[in-house]
DNA sequence: TATTAAAGTAAGTAGTTACTTACACAAAAT
DNA sequence: ATTTTGTGTAAGTAACTACTTACTTTAATA
């Protein structure tokens, strides 16, 4: 018996829902998804969802709940590095944490989309989680760099959302408008590209 | 009797299952739009959607292709001010235009995104048509200006992303993350901060 | 005026949906 | 030894799904 095996086999009734559901509810939605096929794809009776999740829409909101709280940290490298007040490592390192959070993850984008579009009650909650929170740390680490006079004035909040805009564009276009079947460019070849645009941009010349 | 309800008379029983079609999807998505909704919503009998359209799904493909004839021409000023080499004008005006292109039709985005990730045969079109080819254009000009020396040497393909990416993450932030609530920055001062950015950031200095 | 075609509708169909019920089995607690 | 508890399941249910049928009304044409 293989350990992938093994280790399915250990997953509780409830644990082998909320896989299945994760990955069918990124597949297809909350509206395109059965809870029969959930049931199919745990191998275990569709009954048994509703003894752990008295509704679907409870379901998905657990799975949801998951997620947020797997918060996989794309502010670590900001707090991390701040005080290096090295402009080049902070941002590239969290470009590089953005592609690194979809790649570990395939469902990650899919549910966060899904859940927005679909208008599901936690959509909020995962998003401040994912995006604004790194945007109010990035753009108050912006603001002070602003004031240190090492970057030109301009709107912090703004001049994050510039930023991590580019990387998260490009992300979704790879990831949910299928352009992963062309040969891109190297990660990071694009990451070194969008930050050195970035720096560029906002840094003060020196004189 | 008024303009708009006399418009209303006028509108042919296909066009007035097209119209509430195109808001339902948009809203819901396929699979959270139900064909007796469309009718209810257009007014009709839903036997008479089965008449014009044989399936869900090739209603579904109707709306988008109509979508994707629609195009709005973000690409426009790109080719009306190309040969100016007016680098502020040609930017500005192509974040204005897709700011102004969601604005028109709030339907536009959120069927975008819901044909992508429903994975309808028809989204890779509708994509390449709003998306890959306005990044095309822009990336060909920019390639010009490398070798006009105006332009650092970048990528072309990654920079017109990297332009394209910040003002369309703002705006799909702004649409499909709810951040409207929020009285957010005026769309001139946006547009110009994210124009100045990346300019700096690809401009080669003069000395 | 008679004929035909198009536009519209009520009432279906078979299959699917989320969710329930009633019951079986095994281990742990009494 | 017997009750309780947790885990599982087959077989339902009512409401809903996309789609059809058979029929009527309206309008254009000959």
């Amino acid at each position: 018996m293989s350990t992938e095996k093994l280790k399915k086999t250990r997953l509780s009734t409830r644990d082998k829902i909320l896989e299945a559901a994760i990955e069918l509810f990124s597949e297809k939605g909350f509206s395109g998804t059965t809870t029969k096929e959930i049931a199919e794809r745990a191998g275990v009776n569709e009954a048994l969802i509703f003894r752990y999740f008295s509704t679907k829409k409870e379901l998905y909101g657990a799975i949801i709940e998951k997620k947020i709280e797997e918060d996989p940290g794309i502010e670590a490298p900001i707090k991390l590095y701040r005080d290096t007040r090295d402009d080049w490592l902070i941002f590239k390192s969290i470009a590089l944490k953005m592609f690194e959070c979809v790649e570990k993850d395939q469902t990650f984008l899919r549910l966060l989309y899904f859940s927005a579009l679909e208008g599901h009650e936690l959509s909020d909650m995962f998003f401040d989680t994912y995006v604004e929170y790194v945007n109010m740390l990035l753009s108050e680490y912006i603001e002070e760099r602003i004031s240190e006079k090492a970057f030109k004035k301009v709107n912090p909040f703004l001049a994050a959302r510039a930023f991590i805009g580019m990387v998260a564009n490009y992300i979704v276009v790879q990831e949910l408008f299928g352009e992963r079947r062309k040969r891109n460019p190297r990660k990071e070849e694009v990451v070194e590209t969008f930050v050195e645009i970035f720096l560029n941009g906002i840094k003060r010349k020196k004189r």
